[in-house]
DNA sequence: TCTTAGATTTATCTTGAGTCAACCTTGGAC
DNA sequence: GTCCAAGGTTGACTCAAGATAAATCTAAGA
């Protein structure tokens, strides 16, 4: 059993190597990260090592075992999850929720979130439009994140366009719709089945869900 | 801030003071309720004390402070409110709710709590029956709760009636639904909307739930 | 008065997580 | 090649929570 520091130090790790699309993380990364000194994350992270949750290479850094992978999955599942519940269900805003799911996500068992999973619909994005884990731990890599799923006022980068009617490819054109370019959504109404987006300095328009959803994007940070 | 540890003591203490209607607990009783042994119980009660959540009477007990009974009945609280929805919104069965909600109750806040209680329609009674405290740490007194929401197996006596229609006081009698009277519940569906029971040693009979509503019984334990 | 069950004290342990400061390594800049 | 700064490691130490075991105390009833 992992300790809540451990799990925060795993999902932490994860977050890094899924960042920086890496899988080694620096030990300096590690302790800003935990806002710890330095060496309390080494001592850290050697009793992890113990424990099998990573691969501690001296002054190179860490990487995350299969099972340590598993479980900072898990826990990016559990928070994202439970994000959305506050949102969806509860009616939070969406700004207060991440304090809330960080304490709750240590306290939630497996069952519970797998009912909380059924329960919400499966829901593939939290309330900030990050891609919940797969119960099996896999995540919608970045750049098959679609248009559809970006909320108001994401900037996101064009990624590819699925669509391949012709009319359709000829209206994103003239749109400047094309991938590499940058656009920011200046609505998103889940009940009007529509997002109005703007592709650079260009003028704004309308795209309709369906639309939307074959274009896929990159996020900007 | 309490530790759960702290949470936890304070919880039993008011369970026992309800259960057995007193507002000192003895030590002895402490330290079993908390699997502990009896000179941990006392050392966690002398700091208990300095925190201000109890008053401790060497040789006698402990008796909570109001901000004591205050923490502990909402712990109550959440603990129930917690077993309710994973029972009504997650559709868990009854008997694995417990610990669920144990590991739950320390890490939900009160936001969470209140929206929780609202999304749930402000519920009276948790899956097991038990009455749940309100937000201002007020709990029904167990002899106004009503046949109503008893559950399937339950042994109970009979408090008071409610209805002052002869008609139903004339059908009471002639059942031997009186107050004193002890009763086992043989079944309740919800949707059916009836229940039945068995006063005594005489023949089952079924209620509709309006009329069992207006009966007021005992929990026996 | 004596006994004894239950309560208290004291000395000690464990574990988890952290600090501080001295001391290493190593990869460029020169 | 040498050297230095940035970053990493080490080890000695702290701290807080909880817990135990065992000796000792107290008070209520036979």
């Amino acid at each position: 059993m992992a300790s809540s520091t451990v799990e925060n130090y795993l999902k932490q790790i994860l977050m890094v190597t899924l960042d920086e699309n890496c899988t080694k993380v620096t030990m300096g990364k590690v302790a800003s990260e935990l806002s710890v000194t330095p060496g309390t994350a080494t001592s850290m992270v050697k009793n992890m090592e113990r424990d099998g949750w990573l691969k501690y290479y001296p002054r190179q850094g860490v990487a995350l075992t299969r099972k340590g992978r598993k479980l900072a999955m898990n826990m990016l599942r559990r928070h994202r999850l439970l994000e959305t519940f506050l949102v969806e269900t509860l009616g939070f805003d969406w700004s207060e929720i991440h304090v809330e799911a960080e304490e709750l996500e240590h306290a939630i068992s497996e069952k519970v979130v797998e009912k909380l999973d059924l329960f919400l619909g499966r829901p593939r994005y939290d309330p900030h439009g990050h891609p919940i884990p797969s119960k099996g731990g896999v995540i919608q890599r970045p750049s098959s994140r679609t248009l559809q799923s970006c909320k108001l006022g994401m900037k996101v980068k064009i990624d590819s366009i699925l669509d391949q009617e012709s009319d359709f490819l000829k209206f994103a054109r003239d749109k400047k719709l094309l991938p590499g370019k940058e656009v920011v959504i200046m609505s998103s109404e889940k009940v009007a089945d529509a997002i109005t987006l703007r592709v650079g300095r260009n003028s704004p328009f309308s795209l309709g869900f369906r639309s939307a959803e074959k274009i896929l994007v990159l996020e900007q940070h």
